[in-house]
DNA sequence: ATGTAACATATTACATGCAATATGTTATCA
DNA sequence: TGATAACATATTGCATGTAATATGTTACAT
């Protein structure tokens, strides 16, 4: 009953997992390289099974790719996987704000307006938004329809999703934000007065706008590689 | 352990996921029933290895469950699922309809043109549909818009949606069938005359008729085998 | 009865060995 | 030079052993 020592969080597959995911994210790997398997159990001191399912699960969430007697490689998007995901969210993120709109507004405004004051509060001293803050309030903004919905399953394809949202999200600028975070007050605000179609066509338009960011980006940084 | 016949076409896990699924899908294994594995394995006279796997990717599409300390179940969908999967479908079969018409128009509708061939003959001499002709013209009907729209995460969110469906239609009765290909037809011809906008109207009509349908069915199974 | 302690059983996560297979490289021949 | 054959290497799929853990059950005391 005690268990003071056997504090196993989590399994070393988990664990695995989370390393991995962490390194590509954080472009400690970069796109396209090879996960050494062999290599990864040694650097962690484990056998090949947890090493090999993480990458499995990995590879499930698209952040890894997995060519047969080849290896595995992390993924290295295309203006294609850009484009693809794009549609893929305003789809569902679409189905989302309505179903959650209709479900319960008021909870889905209050889930809203408590995530805003994280970054309020920058506003009010004109401060610059932290990078960790904003993601942190973007990913929470969009997550918030899939979880209002009450839609297991949108919620879901949410998370896989966003995995590879972070993939290719290199960052986009203090500008970029400031348009966003203009779009998710308009959406809200035409939510509150009832206006579901016009929100749904702004949150569409937002969804595009940051695809497209999201494409100059890239390729600029693929021209700086390429130099 | 005399392995003779070494002709393995596929894998060990995809045989056996394979079998597996097919049990599922034709009521062999009856929903919540316990997939042992030490069973199985004798059964398929294989390891533990190949038939986890394919547990573990049953699990993933949805027909099985794994319930952890406990074991894997085959899936007991519940009205909610019925309903959350419409949801979806109508989220990204929209989406996917919209982007083939936009992409390709001509290559969509002959396709679908082509696809519908196989149950003309039977409506001509005025024939009942079999089961499986009209299964497979209707999963080509849906398929098609993902397959044309291009995109390939569309397409996956499609094939692994498509298995919960098989798994909850008991079979939807002739008269349903006569209505869903009513609606298809109604909504190929709105595309031919570039009725977008009502022509993905019908659609989500259609797939919400199916889903009542659907859980009609489903509602008057689970009562006769309450009583 | 009701809660708990002891025990039997099943599931997991992990480690490892191995043979079949695919890939890449190098050597060889027309 | 270009095709091919031989070889080295890495990946895969599968089998199996095992310890830790969770679950269910039975026996016992309150």
């Amino acid at each position: 009953m005690t268990t003071v020592e056997k504090i196993q969080v989590g399994t070393l597959t988990t664990e695995c997992y989370g390393r991995i995911k962490d390194d590509i994210l954080n472009k400690r790997i970069r796109w396209g390289q090879k996960l050494n398997v062999p290599e990864l159990t040694a650097r962690f001191g484990i056998s090949r099974s947890p090493v090999v399912k993480a990458i499995e699960r990995l590879s499930h969430e698209g952040l890894v790719q997995i060519i047969p007697n080849r290896g595995s490689f992390v993924s290295a998007p295309t203006k294609r996987d850009i484009v693809e995901i794009a549609q893929v969210r305003i789809a569902f993120e679409s189905m989302a704000c309505e179903l959650a709109f209709r479900r319960d507004k008021r909870a889905l405004l209050n889930s809203q307006e408590l995530n805003e004051r994280s970054i309020t509060d920058y506003e009010r001293k004109q401060q610059q938004i932290p990078e960790d803050v904003w993601f942190a309030y973007d990913r929470n903004f969009h997550r918030i329809f899939a979880e209002v919905a009450g839609n297991r399953r949108l919620l879901e394809i949410y998370e896989q999703v966003r995995n590879q949202i972070e993939l290719f999200r290199v960052f986009y600028g203090e500008g970029d934000a400031l348009r966003a975070l203009e779009l998710h007050r308009e959406i809200l605000t035409l939510l509150r007065e009832d206006q579901l179609g016009d929100a749904l066509k702004v949150l569409r338009i937002h969804i595009e706008e940051v695809c497209e960011q999201t494409i100059d980006e890239f390729q600029r940084a693929m021209n700086e590689m390429g130099q």
